[in-house]
DNA sequence: GCCAACGTTGGC
DNA sequence: GCCAACGTTGGC
């Protein structure tokens, strides 16, 4: 599989980014039977037929609410809410926000967890926040409202893009995307470690969210109505009215970014504890 | 840069 | 279907 493949480019920019020849061409159990339409309506079936049930357990997806699809189409009468992770290197709320309609799509997720739930569960009007990760102050960076439900991702049928996958088949799409419009770009971010730091305060909704559970790595995850409440309520909300979160504005010195996500090489202010814990795997 | 915790592959 | 190997994610 692709080495990086979190990135997220706006269709019809993307193109330019094909540093991996090789991305996925190499996966082939995939034998999963996918639905080929955006429209199909009672397909849930999670086709990972291999053993996703390890990883199942790390990220409840239960937080979301029932299907009310009626028929041919997906009706959401309850708005969910998603958090989606990009790295800012790749692709950042700023360069979301730089599109036009502040609109674009969210391709390149490889993972069929994240897929069936950008196909299965996201409605046009459900909300999402844009994570960054991988930088250096990991954090919720964005409010986005999903603009377009899941349709096939086309990057997958491509040759030349880093989330080519021959064994994708265009009369079953293996792969899908979904169109997200940012709605706003967060004057200051809500960094990690404040939602850790909240989570474990007595009765905090934010207790059993997704993206704080250990192991957790989805890039797009369910996030329950109670903890995107508390979030934009209490934390994004009230950042507004008290104009700091956390300072750390100017700080990593870039622009308005809500935060100036230098790049990986970066210092990590942060060292390790320097723990050692155990050898992983057994060597190679 | 380190490395825990995955997810996927493929032999059996 | 099980599981070890190996590659990846992403916080630290």
């Amino acid at each position: 599989m692709p080495p990086k493949r979190k990135a997220k480019s706006i269709a019809g920019l993307s193109e330019a980014k094909t540093d991996l020849p090789t991305a996925n061409s190499k996966r082939k159990g995939g034998t999963m039977s996918i639905c080929s339409s955006p429209n199909k309506d009672s397909d849930n079936t999670a086709p990972q037929s291999r053993k996703v049930h390890k990883a199942a357990g790390a990220l409840s997806t239960a937080p979301l609410p029932p299907e009310t699809t009626s028929k041919g189409s997906k009706v959401s009468s309850t708005r969910r809410y998603f958090l989606m992770k990009s790295e800012p290197d790749e692709f950042s709320v700023d360069d979301l926000a730089a599109q036009p309609n502040q609109t674009g799509c969210w391709e390149g997720v490889r993972n069929y967890q994240a897929r069936n739930l950008m196909r299965d569960h996201m409605h046009v009007g459900d909300q999402a926040f844009f994570y960054h990760s991988s930088c250096k102050v990991p954090g919720i960076v964005g409010i986005m409202e999903v603009s377009r439900a899941a349709y096939p991702d086309h990057f997958q049928w491509d040759k030349g893009s880093k989330y080519y996958d021959a064994g994708s088949d265009r009369e079953a799409p293996r792969w899908w995307m979904v169109d997200v419009t940012l709605q706003e770009r967060l004057e200051e971010k809500v960094p990690l470690e404040v939602l850790r730091e909240e989570a474990l305060k007595p009765g905090c909704p934010l207790a059993g969210m997704a993206l704080l559970q250990k192991g957790s790595r989805l890039s797009v995850q369910p996030v329950r109505e109670e903890e995107w409440k508390f979030i934009h309520e209490k934390l994004i909300m009230a950042q507004k009215g008290t104009g700091v979160v956390r300072e750390e504005r100017g700080e990593e010195g870039k622009t308005s970014s809500p935060d100036g996500e230098g790049g990986k090489g970066e210092k990590k202010d942060e060292k390790r504890l320097g723990g050692k814990k155990k050898k992983r795997r057994t060597g190679t």
